[in-house]
Formats: structure tokens, sequence, C-alpha cells
RNA sequence: GGUCCUGUGGCCGAGUGGCUAGGCAGAGCUCUGCAAAAGCUCCCACAGCGGUUCGAAUCCGCUCGGGACCUCCA
């Protein structure tokens, strides 16, 4: 089998993976800010990274995942007065700091939970982790990279770039920019008489009085900078060097930047080996975001509730319709390409539930009648390792599996015969079909209709209509057939007289 | 302004220089009491203009368009 490639942010190449201890892998991907409700776009890092966890799983890895939640509240840093997010929401509506970011932690943990994401491992929060941020803030000083002004902290990005541009670390690695670049074009902003240069950013803020979020600190009242809660958390949790740091291309710099830079200070060595950054969602080519007022959130598009919508998307769908495009290329949200992603969703499980009940077959079938077919399913099932190896390319997984839906199907419809396929090629193909939808992708059947009284009603109905039709009374099996469709219960005739249901 | 990404058929989207991904929609057919579902077949696109090459959607250049980051952002 192939190895498992992915694609380096740091290196701009895809490299071979591998773990630094072997068989367990440590990743630490940004998680929400929970000032507010999540939104389609933040859907989509936390369902990516959700199959590479599974995924490495899979390939028999022990992964420790680590998602923070950051409640402790950012400010806006530069150029705006100095506030804090969450305290100044927490006014507006009347409720306690700690309240609203749990009411927001629990939806979106709610939220996780309806797209079928595994918890992490570990989800540390950045209110309980301020001893570790200010610990290392404190390191930072000791070493030289960090000044204290006025109450506040800064990292000393200058200073850092001169140093560790001798060590071929230089600020900018991550992301491909050159300090002194940056420095030219970066805008006048205001309130940076703090800063010594206004490339260096806030290890820890003065908090002004109107800051209802504030912790003692060795240099006043105030609370912790942006950056700095995911470099204590993922040390804290993974080492000083871990595998994989995974977020939003937007998070490249100069949230990760900035992380490089501190910890790397702190610990003296590039804290992740493998950066790993999925593309935005956008909505008419425009990425969807808080700055562009176009965000769906999560509760809407599951309602439909929405002008934008012209119908609810259930999560699924919207988890298929990311799976549907690679991680790194940019997915265009519109209720047409959504609708697609339903419809051939449906096909696609439907044809995995067919699957699962081919009848065992009295006597195994070593060879298959047709070869060519049989080939050719096994070369298609193969290529899932390979193109989930390759960068996890699950739009080529998915792609060959649409190209097994008419062999699946034409073996239950009987246009293919069942021993076409070799009995040990049929095995394949159940476990791997089952293995992929449910464990890797993390699909799963939304129908609730494993309720055995619905069942039951529903099988009494079939037997009535069937004794309709047998006696041609087409005027009593259509009102059968037509009445449940108006319930979302739709009725199909197969091929050898029997009868099949599928809930809306 | 700087750095970078991108432009694929009606729509969404894979695409490592040669072997026409896939999905949705559309058309025809098969099956069927009818319908739905399913199956089969069809629909050979790569912004434009040059160049490299035996051969380019894929490499290079230019032009035009779109976007991201540089500021909170998944």
């Amino acid at each position: 089998m192939s190895q498992l490639k992915v694609y380096n942010s740091l290196t701009r190449t895809k490299e071979v993976f591998q773990s630094i201890t072997p068989g367990r892998i440590g990743m630490y991907v940004c998680g929400p800010t929970v000032s507010g409700e999540s939104h389609l776009g933040h859907a989509r890092p936390f369902i990516t990274f959700d199959i590479v966890y599974r995924y490495l799983m899979h390939l028999g890895y022990k992964v420790r995942y680590v998602r923070n939640i950051t409640d402790a509240g950012h400010f806006e840093e530069e150029g705006r007065e100095a506030e804090d997010k969450i305290s100044k929401k927490a006014v507006l509506e009347k409720l306690q700091p700690m309240e609203l970011v749990q009411k927001y932690t629990n939806l979106f943990h709610w939220a996780m939970h309806q797209f079928n994401n595994l918890d992490p491992a570990i989800e540390p929060t950045a209110t309980g982790h301020i001893i570790e941020q200010i610990v290392m803030i404190e390191k930072i000083i000791v070493d030289g990279y960090a000044y204290v002004s006025n109450g506040s902290v800064y990292f000393d990005v200058e200073k850092y770039n001169t140093d560790f541009s001798k060590l071929g670390q230089p600020y900018g690695i991550l992301s491909g920019r050159v300090l002194d670049d940056m420095l030219e074009t970066t805008r006048e902003l205001d309130n940076q008489e703090e800063k010594r240069n206004k490339a260096d950013f806030a290890l820890w803020k003065n908090a002004p009085p109107e800051h209802i979020m504030r912790w003692q600190s060795p240099w006043g009242e105030g609370f912790p900078g942006w950056h700095i809660e995911c470099s204590a958390m993922s040390a804290k949790y993974l080492g000083s060097e871990f595998d994989i740091h995974g977020g939003g291309m937007d998070l490249q710099f100069p949230h990760h930047e900035c992380e490089i830079a501190q910890s790397t200070v702190c610990n003296h060595i590039m804290p992740a080996r493998y950066w790993l950054h999925n593309n935005m969602i956008t909505i008419n080519g425009k990425k969807m975001g808080k700055s562009y007022n176009n965000v769906i959130k999560l509760t809407e598009l599951f309602s439909g509730n929405s002008p934008v919508l012209e119908q609810a998307y259930s999560p699924m769908v919207i988890r298929f319709f990311i799976l549907q495009t690679h991680y790194r290329s940019t997915l265009d949200f519109s209720n047409e390409a959504l609708q697609a992603s339903e419809r051939g969703l449906k096909r696609l499980w439907e044809a995995y539930n067919n699957l699962s009940k081919y009848e065992a077959r009295g006597t195994k079938y070593e060879v298959a009648d047709d070869v060519e077919l049989d080939k050719k399913v096994n070369a298609l099932l193969d290529e899932f390792d390979d193109f989930m190896n390759d960068d996890f390319s699950t739009a080529k997984v998915l792609a060959n599996m649409f190209e097994l839906v008419p062999v699946i199907n034409g073996i239950k419809d009987k246009h293919i015969s069942p021993t076409a396929l070799s009995s040990k090629t049929i095995e394949a193909l159940q476990a791997k079909m089952k293995t992929y939808l449910e464990d890797i992708f993390g699909l799963k059947d939304e129908q609730e209709t494993n309720d055995n009284k619905l069942d039951g009603v529903l099988q009494l109905l079939i037997n009535i209509r069937k004794d309709a039709r047998a006696k041609k009374d087409y005027l009593t099996s259509d009102k059968i057939r037509n009445e449940l469709a108006n319930i979302g219960i739709q009725l199909k005739d197969e091929k050898d007289g029997n009868m099949s249901y599928s809930v809306a």
C-alpha cells in the first residue's frame, strides 16, 4: 500500500508523513471562538480534521487530538479601541461572560455531534490555562524576545527574525512573508505607541477598566494575547514538538506564524512538523466570514430558516458536500450545489444499503464469472487507500464509489449475475464501503426509521398494496403509494415484485 | 500597494504532459399497469493569445477575470 503523504504548508510540498513517535500522533487543531454561533465556514475545518483524525486512526495510529475552545475573548488588537469581544457582547445580552461562553460552547458541541464529528481527546479552554500562558510569556521575556509596555507584553518580532533567520527560521516562514516587506507595507494603525515595532504582537494585554474578563498577572490585570493560548496548550498536551497542526488557511498568518515564533523561543524547536490548512467556503465567490456579513449559521442551515436558503440541508448533506471537494480548494456554496449533494448522497447511500442487504450465498464463488468486472471492482476499491494517502483526496474516493454504484445496484436488480463477482470481491466491497463511508468519512443514516412499529405499519400497507395490485385494483394501490408519498414516504416497486420504501 | 492562490462542460467539482474523474441537471432507451427507483446510452469542457514539446487542461510568458492574506476571522 502507498504511504500517507500530506501537503505541508510549511514546506509548500507534499511530504511523506512520518510520526515523531512510532504508532502515535499528536494533532492540534485551532478550535472555535465561542463568542457567537458557528456558521458553515466553521464546519469545514472541523469536518476536514475529523476525517484526518478518523483516517489516521484507521491507519492504526493512536492519535491524541487536541482542539481548543477560545473562551477568553480576543481583543481587537490594533487600530481599534481595545475591546474584549466576549465581554462586550455579554453586556448587550445581559449575560455573564462565562454564561455566554457556555451557551455557545454547548451550541458548538451540538453542531459537531450533528455532523457526526468525533470528540477530540482533549478540548482545553483558554480560560483554564491562564497560568500556563503567563508562565510562557515570562519565559519569553527572560529570553529577551518580549518586552513590557504599559502593562502589556509584546513579542519582539524584529529581534526574533534577526536571530532565528540565522538558524533558518525567519519570521514569516510559514506564510512566505518577509518581515522587511511587511514593515514597509503594513498600514498605519492607531494605538501602536505601546509597541516598539508595528509587526510586534501582543502576548498580554493590559485590561481597560470596562473589561469584565480579566486576570492578575505580573504585569497587572489583563488578558492573554490572541496567539499565546494555542502555543501554551499545544505544548502542554502534545509536547514541545508534535506532529500535526491544523486550521483554516486564514489562520496561517498571523496566528500560526506567531505561534511558531513564541513556541520556538520557549521550547527551542518548531512546534509542529506538518502544518495542514483547509481552504475557505465561499458564497458567490466570496469567503464566508464575519467581515463580509455573508455567513449562514449552522442552525439556519439545518432548519432552512434563512432568506438565502431554498430549503433545509441536513448535517450529512453538508458533510458530503464538503467531502466532494479537496480540503485545500475553495468550495462555493449555492443552493444548487447543496441540492446536487443531497441527491448524490441519497443515491450513494441507498446503494450502500442495498449492498449491506445482499443475501449470503449458499456456496462460495472462488472464481468470478465476469473476470473483467471483478478486476475493475477490486481496482476501484484498492484506489480508495491510494487516494486517501494522497493528501486525503476524499473527492476521488467518492468518485470511485459512484462508479461502484451501478455495479451494486445491478447485482441487486439482477441486471448483473450474482456470481459475476467472486465471493471474496463481494465481501471486500461490503467491508470497504462500510469502513470508508461510516468509519472514515463519518457518514451515517439520517432516517429515523429504525422504528419497529413504523416498519410494521409500512409492511402492512405494502402487503395491502400487493394484494390490490394482484387484483389489478390500481385505484387502491395508487392511493396507498400517493398518500404515502404525500407524507414523505416513497414506495418503490422492485423488479421481483417486492416493495421497499424510503423516508425523505 | 505587497505576498500568494485561482479561472475546467448548464451547475458543483477531480485532475501527477499522452490513456476523455465523478456528482447534479438534461436527452433517449430498458424494466413497469402507471409512476418512482434502478440500469444502459448520449452530452468529449478546460478564460484569451503566444511559446516549449512528437504531444498541454496540465510547463513557460503575456493579457483579461475572480479570490485570499497583509486587521477579528475556520
